[in-house]
Formats: structure tokens, C-alpha cells, sequence
DNA sequence: CTGTTAGCGCATTCAG
DNA sequence: CTGAATGCGCTAACAG
């Protein structure tokens, strides 16, 4: 019964509260954007007082509306399966902290949805987007940019397109994986990769793997590609035969997984044919350090995430307060995770040494 | 320059459409609603003509705003580190599908935020609320509630609050993975949970786990409780002695994880204690399958966390379209998923049969 | 079938 | 320092 006259469902309006107040809406309004000294203290206080007895919250719709901004942004997120996308999305939040609001989007890997969900939040008018997404064509991103949107693209580059972009530097994580494993006296590496769509990370880590082994090559170490289609288990084979090639040859062989989820499915089929103590047979290590990797004792490169996704925010808000105008990139280092998997200075490495010499 | 007359950053209105098309905002607004029929078809072709030409899109802000609906719903998350909320929070986001945006918040675990973001989310004028959150007291649900704002919960209950809420049957759940322990020959079951603040899931389970062994006391089966707070490993030399003793005693033990957290914290000690080959030492079952569970072999029960998901949008859709009045609750069925860590068809639980024996 | 008017909740002029 | 008027982009009544 105390306070019961306003629970008539509707939230209160900033006239409800003027009208309560006995005064007009420009001085509630004042009184909310904190123009503090404006108004008489009394005001102030009385104002103060009628807010809190009903509950007001202002309404950041209208205020959106005609601020011209809603402080909402967008995040599209190709993958939430993934927990590298996860754990940039945390980064994200939590730097959005600092006073927006976000809208995730899930695509689940499908790229008409990726395309219809950039159009629906371009209709709630966030103030900027960003895209950890991997089918993304030019011409839908530049349609967001052409109508004023800023764009940051987390881990992706979209070739002819002006954005700011962050994410790990590729190209040194797999040279410093690679230079971990040769240190490690591994002397064949079998880098494992998804059919790379369109998707620049995967081209890029490739690239870098091949370049790097092509310098090494003269020093006795050799490295080859192979894709795995994760829904098609045939070129699991190929691995193993691979492996056992180089086994029979006495070389020590190493898989390198290019993110977590090729690990995920590598593991499990090392696994099946190995048993559970495959890491002593078969030496594994990922781009990725999943929730798993220290329960199996895999080597990992640990990405950055959460500063990638704090990263980003920072690129768009300084875009969204219109403070810089080049489009910019940020690299960020990833960092080598040593487990059992590729050591040798652990008991399962030092049985697979055994098991090759 | 052949449409570059529209590209002066500023998103087209439909004022803009009107006056280009020579018509008035009524008649695109109309065109907008799919209020076909009330047209004459050539204002519509040439109205769709126009829009397609400048780009327009609606400004569901303002729609929103005059509507009174803005077909936005929020999503309160208490930890996305939590697989099991990312799974729910992937079906939350595939149902909205239909027509609902996610808004999306995060509360690191921290109660003070779960708040203000509630309370945020209320700022939006969100059509409704999902909360997966673990230390909300009924009263600020009750400030949700009482504003008009239908609130599903998912698998957590609070007292004395009238809401929709969705979740696993946990007393169930506990029962079949007890069933199965039992068949499978283990005399005496640890639950290790995590200490319970105010999360009524795990009070549920920790009962549900009591109860059940009561009534299986007499059939020799004994089961213990223990806390594991996973800052703090101390509780876990506990675990160790207990293992210990019933080994000593030749009697079948297996450890019970309340969740992936717990699963995950206990399997990495074993595999620090026993080293890889822990499962053979020792039994460990969890709720909660996780991306890990298969590569571990641990039997696990799952969750229908995608149903879940689903579930609470279709919910809260119905609350929102004000069909239904009474409170509901939904508990879903879990599923023992069967591994090598507690099943005795396999070589790796022959050898942990052989141990006790 | 089309155009006119009014108002959603708020902020921003401008007078008082 | 305060209050009346105007408009953000859109839709819902109405009238034409």
C-alpha cells in the first residue's frame, strides 16, 4: 500500500515526473544530464527525491532518439562455439564497460546470416559494429561504412577495406611455434588447417607456416600442409600415415593444429588409435589455448583475446568520437604455452625420443 | 558518382523517402508495415523503388518508440567462462531468431553488476529478460517484475518470486548418474560441489545426491559431500585421503562433479597426482558435458542446454505476447552419456576393477 | 486509396 | 535560474 500508486505497469516518463514534481521537463532533464549548479538546490533535491519514489528510469530509446545517439554497439560473432570467440566477446564486454551497450549477434558460421544481421543492426542504429565474423564480402561491410558506421574487424582482414583491424599476429605465432618445436628437436611438421573459406587468418597462418619451414629447409626441417575438413573425417588418414611415414624413417614428427577446434578433432582421433596416453606417441600442438590444452598436456600459442577484444572497443570509440580517421591495425603477440606434448624435459617426451631413436 | 547524391553519412529518414518519392510518410510508413492491398501498385513500385535507392532502412528506435515494442530482449549471463551458458545462451539466441534481438550482458560473477545491468537493461525499454544468473535477490527481480518486464529464469529459482523458469531436472539428473555409478559397481560416490552462496541448482543437486544415497545406504552404497571452492584447492587433499581410504578399504569409489568448473578442476589434480593415465585410478563423472569430457573419457551427464535456450525464449514470447498468466516451470531431462572412466566394458575400467580388487 | 494531424519520451532552443 | 515551444523518426487515428 506504501507504494503502490505507481505500479500501473507503465514505467514513469520523464513528464510523470515533472508533473510530480510540480515543475516541467527541461528541469528534470537537466537535472539527469548532470548540469548540476543550474539548478537550485532545493530543485535539485525535491527532484532527486520524486525520482527515486518512482523508480524513473530514463528512457534511452527517446533519448537516442533524439541525441542522435543510443550508445549501442553491435558485435557479430561468426561462432560462438568457438571459445577464442567467446573469450573475445568477454574482452569486448567488459571494455564496453565504460558506457556502451552491446548487441551480439550469432551468425553460426552461416554467411547469409552474418550479411542479415549487420542489416539489423545497422536498423537499431548501433553506433559502430564489431566483426569476428569470416564470410564477410566487401561490399556488406563497406555498406555499413559508406552509411557512417564504424567498423572494427577483429582477426580478419577484408581485403580493399578501409577499417581499423585487431587480432594476434599471426605470422609471428607460428614462427614462434615453429621455433619452439625445432628447438624441441622436431625435424617434421605437419601443419593442420581448415579449408580455408574466405577466411584471411587461415590464409595467413599458412602462409607463414610455409615461408617459415622454407627458411628452415635447408636446415633439415621439413613441414607440410594439410587441410581437415572438420565434418569429413577422410584426410584423418592421411595424418596417420603421415606420422607413421616419418616414424618408420626415425624422424620426429610434430602435428600443428591451427586453432583449437582442428586440435580438438586431431586429439580425438590420436586418441582413438593411440589410446589415452596418445600424447607419448604422437607430439601435438595448437595456435589456441583451450580449456583442454592443460588437461591434455598440450603445447599451446595463447592468443591475447581479451586484450583483442578490448583492443577493439578502444579502435571504436575513438572512431565513434571521430578522434582519428586512418584506418589503423593492431598485432598483438601471442605467447608459447610449453606442455608435456612437445617437451622434452618431461617423462611423456622423453619416451616418445625413445620410441623414434 | 552514379549514387553518390545519398552518401552524406546521414542514414536516410522517412521523411527523406517521402519527399523523394513525391508522396508522404504515411503511405512508405504503410509501405513499410506490409500493409499491401491499401497501396496502389504503381505508389508501391515506385516507393520500393525509392528506398532500394537511397538505402534506407527503419529506424527501430523510433519505431520502437512510437510502437511502444522495440522487439528487443535481454540476456543476463553470470559467467560466459561457463561453456554450459555459452551452449544456452547459442539456443537463446537461435530462437530469438524469430524476432528478437538479444541484448546481451555479462556479470563476471560479480553480483553488484548483475544488478546494474538489470537495471540497465530496463533503461533500453527491453521487451523481456532471460537471466542465467546466480546472486540476484528476489527484490530486484522483483523491481523487473513489477515494472511490467516478464523475467524467465534459467536453471535457478528464487524464492517466493512468481516467474517463468527453465532448467535441467536436477533431481533427476543426480539420480540417473547414481543409478548408473551403481550399476557399474562403485560402493561408494564423493559429490564434489562448489559452495553453494545463493545458487538453488547446486542446493538441488547436493540434495537430490543426499537423498539418493540414503535410500541406497541400505543396499551398501555410500555417498559424501564435499565443497570445493575453486580459488582455494585445499578441500582437494581431502579428496585425495578419501580416495585413498576407500582404495585401502578395496572399496569402488568415484568422484561426482557438480558441474564442468568442478570436473574440470578435480580431473587436472588427478592427472597431476596420477599422472596421464588417471582414469585408471580413478572414476570421475560430472554434469555437464563439455567439449573436454569425450577427449578425457569421462562420462558426463548432458544437458539439454540448446532446448534450454529455446525454451526460455518461447517463454518469455508467450509472456510477452501476454497469453499466459500462471508461472510455469519446465525442467528438462539430462542424458548419462557413457565413458570409458566409469564404464566397466572398457580396457581402461578393467584395469581400475583390476586395482580394487 | 491517399494525405493531415497528433503524439510517443526526450533534449534543445529560446523567451520569461 | 526556469518554463513554453519545437522537433527527432515514426505510426495511429482520422479525414479527404
Amino acid at each position: 500500500m506504501a507504494r503502490d500508486n505507481f505500479s500501473n505497469d507503465r514505467r514513469a516518463t520523464i513528464t510523470d515526473v515533472a508533473r510530480e514534481a510540480g515543475t516541467d521537463k527541461p528541469s528534470i532533464s537537466r537535472y539527469l544530464n548532470g548540469e548540476t549548479g543550474v539548478l537550485s538546490t532545493e530543485l535539485r533535491e525535491h527532484i532527486e527525491k520524486v525520482i527515486a519514489k518512482l523508480d524513473y528510469r530514463t528512457n534511452q530509446m527517446a533519448h537516442g532518439l533524439k541525441r542522435g545517439r543510443n550508445r549501442l554497439v553491435g558485435m557479430l560473432v561468426a561462432d560462438l562455439t568457438n571459445p577464442y570467440s567467446v573469450e573475445v566477446l568477454q574482452g569486448v564486454e567488459a571494455a564496453c564497460h565504460a558506457g556502451y551497450m552491446l548487441l551480439i549477434c550469432h551468425a553460426a558460421n552461416e554467411v547469409d546470416l552474418e550479411r542479415r544481421y549487420l542489416q539489423l543492426l545497422t536498423t537499431y542504429r548501433v553506433e559502430g559494429v564489431i566483426v569476428n565474423a569470416l564470410g564477410l564480402k566487401e561490399d556488406t561491410l563497406e555498406s555499413l561504412t559508406r552509411g557512417g558506421v564504424p567498423v572494427v574487424l577483429v582477426n580478419h582482414a577484408v581485403e580493399r577495406l578501409v577499417t581499423d583491424m585487431v587480432g594476434l599476429d599471426n605470422t609471428e605465432a607460428v614462427r614462434m611455434a615453429i621455433r619452439h618445436l625445432v628447438s624441441q628437436g622436431f625435424d617434421e611438421l605437419l601443419f593442420v588447417v581448415q579449408p580455408y573459406a574466405q577466411v584471411s587468418s587461415r590464409r595467413v597462418r599458412e602462409a607463414a607456416f610455409l615461408d617459415t619451414i622454407g627458411v628452415l629447409g635447408v636446415s633439415k626441417v621439413s613441414g607440410a600442409t594439410i587441410v581437415l575438413d572438420l565434418d569429413n573425417d577422410e584426410t584423418l588418414v592421411e595424418i596417420d600415415a603421415r606420422i607413421d611415414a616419418a616414424q618408420r624413417q626415425n624422424r620426429r614428427i610434430a602435428l600443428f593444429a591451427a586453432n583449437a577446434p582442428v586440435a580438438l578433432r586431431v586429439a580425438l582421433h590420436l586418441k582413438d588409435r593411440h589410446g589415452v596416453d596418445w600424447q607419448r606417441r604422437v607430439a601435438l600442438m595448437s595456435i589456441d589455448d583451450s580449456e583442454w590444452a592443460e588437461l591434455a598436456g598440450m603445447t599451446t600459442v595463447r592468443q591475447p583475446t581479451y586484450t583483442i577484444g578490448e583492443c577493439a572497443v578502444e579502435f571504436l570509440h575513438e572512431r565513434i568520437e571521430g578522434t582519428v580517421v586512418a584506418a589503423r591495425e593492431c598485432l598483438l603477440l601471442g605467447e608459447v604455452v610449453v606442455r608435456a606434448s612437445t617437451s622434452t624435459t618431461v617423462p611423456s617426451q622423453r619416451i616418445m625420443a625413445a620410441h623414434s631413436s
